[in-house]
DNA sequence: GTCTATAGAGGGATAGAC
DNA sequence: GTCTATCCCTCTATAGAC
């Protein structure tokens, strides 16, 4: 959140050159992480290799890890920049408004859509992350209690107005939608564009609500 | 299929102590296959390594490359015995009752959540084969095509019969029970028993098609 | 901060003796 | 068929020169 350039990055023209197209501390991890995005997305963790995501961003692999240390802490900084992207896009889970935050995976879906490698990613590790000694396990395990619990507060709010379908709790029908979404980014990403990512979440919550007509 | 035990394994007795506890090519591939299907599961394919495999299985690591000849050949192997273990229990999709073909889904969940090895097979290797160059992504492209078809049609047969509830068409019914079927184990292997695996398929299900009463 | 070089471990696959 | 030994590659991470 810091615009600041670091001391660090007051180097000559010459130097700069030499060095790569990089002229300060931040935009080099940004490039560092964009390429490691992209890799990870790819390849997974396991399989994602420092040296491809170092060359993918031009640079030695041991330039990389004076930067940020480790493979997993990489990992770690690719995840935060994810949530960074997914919140910009979809702030809710605690508004008031409970059709707020359901429709609000619809704009989610759309966005994804304009991004597959975040889905790639998120796809392929959360996968991964079943693995109890996988470095992102209690990230996905935590994040998913956090997308359940926010969820299931919503369809209660929905049940409350009395517009929640009857035959689901809201838990089952929080658990569901988030199935739902993961679900349907795989077979898009397998089956590519005979699937409507959005259309489909958006039938799948009118299945489950009856919103209220302001759309 | 065949039966046979292969001459090769009419070994003495004194040799098979030597050799270990296998009295036949079949019974080595069938141990081998079983700790395959194990390490892939836990590790995916590319994290999961042949030297594992055989410490699994109780041998060297040369000696299982004598009887599968290839890591992905290997893999092959597992997704054939993968797709065995499925068929026993869900043997439809070509039946002439949709109900009978939908339903069976609760029942393969049912069976899914009593072999969780099997489900952390799927999960993880249904990721890892978007890659394009996986030696997976085939089948799973295959095998989903499939899957799509099949339920496609049993939802065609629901909406002939006025069963189909209004608002979503058969495809996108199809392309969403899979969904929620991936989504939902994808959730357990992070969640576990907090999540009802045959029961939030049957409830997706009943949201979808009003079913004849004969339960 | 960045480079080259390398340590040290582990991967898949093969060779040759038995 | 199975073993031991080994090849050759890739991996993450570190060391030391600059």
């Amino acid at each position: 959140m810091n615009a600041n350039t670091t001391p660090s990055a007051a180097a000559g023209t010459a130097e700069r050159r030499r060095r790569g197209p990089y002229t300060g501390t931040e935009e080099l991890r940004s490039a560092i992480l964009e390429a490691a995005l992209k890799v990870f997305a790819r390849d997974g963790y396991r399989g994602g290799s420092l040296k491809v995501v170092a060359s993918e961003a031009g640079m030695s692999d041991a330039r990389l890890l004076y930067h940020f240390g480790s493979k997993s802490a990489l990992l770690a900084a690719v995840l935060e920049l994810r949530d960074r992207r997914t919140e910009a896009v979809y702030t809710p889970m605690d508004a008031d408004d409970p059709y707020m935050i359901l429709l609000g995976l619809v704009k989610l879906a759309r966005y994804n859509v304009s991004t597959p490698g975040l889905v790639r990613l998120h796809v392929t590790l959360s996968a991964e992350a079943t693995s109890f000694q996988h470095p992102a396990h209690a990230y996905f395990v935590q994040r998913y209690e956090y997308y359940v619990d926010g969820l299931t507060r919503a369809f209660s709010g929905c049940a409350e107005r009395g517009t929640l379908r009857p035959g689901t709790t809201p838990v089952q029908a929080a658990q569901a939608t988030i199935a739902v979404q993961d679900g349907l980014q795989l077979l898009w990403l397998l089956h590519g564009d005979s699937i409507d990512l959005p259309g489909g979440i958006e039938a799948h919550l009118r299945r489950l609500v009856e919103f209220p007509e302001s759309d």
